[in-house]
DNA sequence: CTTGAATCGGACGTAACGGCAGGTCGTACG
DNA sequence: CGTACGACCTGCCGTTACGTCCGATTCAAG
């Protein structure tokens, strides 16, 4: 039987915690001495060291108690935190090579621009579309992507006069162009296999292999990105 | 100028969030309208792509404000972000690999006890200790890992001897016992470089090929390792 | 003028504890 | 015998980046 203290000296928890996991019910002491004080047990000791197994690889303290309470369902749990895990490997994989193209650039002016482009071209496109692309882009082949290039540059042009004139958001003019926009985006799109995280990388060369050649000013841009999204609201 | 509605749509974002930003003072919109409502001008979009960019990388909002505030300070802030992303990389390798060879067993009351010689080795060895042993391990070369494991064993039955006949934590068998122990352990020790997760999944090697020819119980095991951090908080 | 959509501020909830306050208990020391 | 110290107790607030819900205004359209 041991102490609260020693308890979480033995296992390098703290006090605390044992506390919390007393006032959740993961992890009751099996004894309280006449004066309230909490008393553990073997028993204690073994779940505990569980929970702390559990705890290193991630799961949250709610999971471990529902995997301690039927162990049997422990492997599928495993499996589906171990997929999860891997999920966010790539994730961060993908951040990696983004941050150190970002860390490329000289002028610390630049970050601030390219940052600017990253956050737009991520809310423009929509998470499926950014999905697709990287799995089709290589698919296509360069000289598909060139024309498509070229056909999305007549495109912002046609918007650009749109907003610069004013258009209403829900004439015509400025949904038939949305509506190409989004089709020639379409043609990047494979149904929405692959993972959001690795096409994000993908955006990262693409936005500034775009924005490096970018005739339009950075302010009409951004302009077109709200003006774009406004269309799209009204058609749906 | 945008409502805070459009501004939240345009950037794909919530109005929550907006509200949140111009709570803690990231982002104010620069004008309000007689009744209350958030003005947002372009300024204000610009400085939201920023925040959002640094958002995806994981920066924090602490950090983005000051990253915003002095952006000569972004380089070091960003390489210093990347490399606690390329650390976060290497804990979740070093999680699946362990999580993976836990999957391998094949009765699920094997699962607990893995998870509990887990958790115990992972509380017995230091940090440091757990450090080093890695890099040690390549360097010593099998065989002197096989003398210490022979000395290891020999000195965990002493160990045992004094948790059975009750020695006290602080006599002079306990402790000599113990620094040998540490002192053994300290052969492998290289001086604290490396890093502590890449020796964790080192140690998930070692406590299966150890556990498994243990000749005690996991019981008398749990008892000894409670029995040792106990000697070593008297010495300290 | 009325109705539905958008906005406002404020409050509570989240995960897993850390840290502090104020009180109790046992014991070792002068 | 008083007291000072360490370990324990029960709350309660703070953390992150918002999500969610509330009741009260206000806007835009018919």
């Amino acid at each position: 039987m041991w102490t609260i203290g020693q308890l979480a000296q033995a296992t390098r928890t703290t006090v605390r915690a044992l506390r919390h996991y007393d006032q959740i019910g993961l992890l009751r002491p099996s004894e309280r001495t006449q004066n309230g004080h909490r008393r553990y047990g073997p028993d204690d000791l073994r779940r505990l060291y569980r929970i702390r197994a559990l705890r290193t690889f991630g799961l949250s303290l709610d999971e471990i108690a529902t995997a301690l309470e039927a162990p049997a369902s422990m492997p599928t749990l495993l499996r589906a935190h171990l997929a999860s895990l891997s999920r966010r490997a790539t994730e961060i994989d993908a951040l990696r090579t983004q941050l150190t193209r970002l860390l490329d650039h000289d002028d610390p002016a630049d970050y601030l621009k390219a940052l600017e482009m990253m956050a737009m071209l991520d809310a423009y496109f929509t998470p499926e579309q950014q999905d697709s692309l990287a799995a089709r882009r290589e698919e296509l082949g360069p000289e598909a992507i060139e024309t498509a290039k070229g056909e999305w540059l007549t495109l912002v042009e046609s918007l650009l006069g749109c907003v610069r004139t004013g258009a209403a958001p829900d004439s015509r003019e400025a949904r038939d162009l949305v509506a190409r926009w989004d089709a020639l985006a379409a043609g990047f799109h494979t149904g929405g296999a692959g993972t959001e995280t690795a096409a994000r990388q993908m955006w990262a060369e693409n936005s500034e292999e775009i924005s490096a050649r970018l005739p339009w000013g950075a302010d009409e841009m951004r302009a077109l990105m709200v003006y774009v999204n406004e269309v799209r609201s009204q058609h749906a």
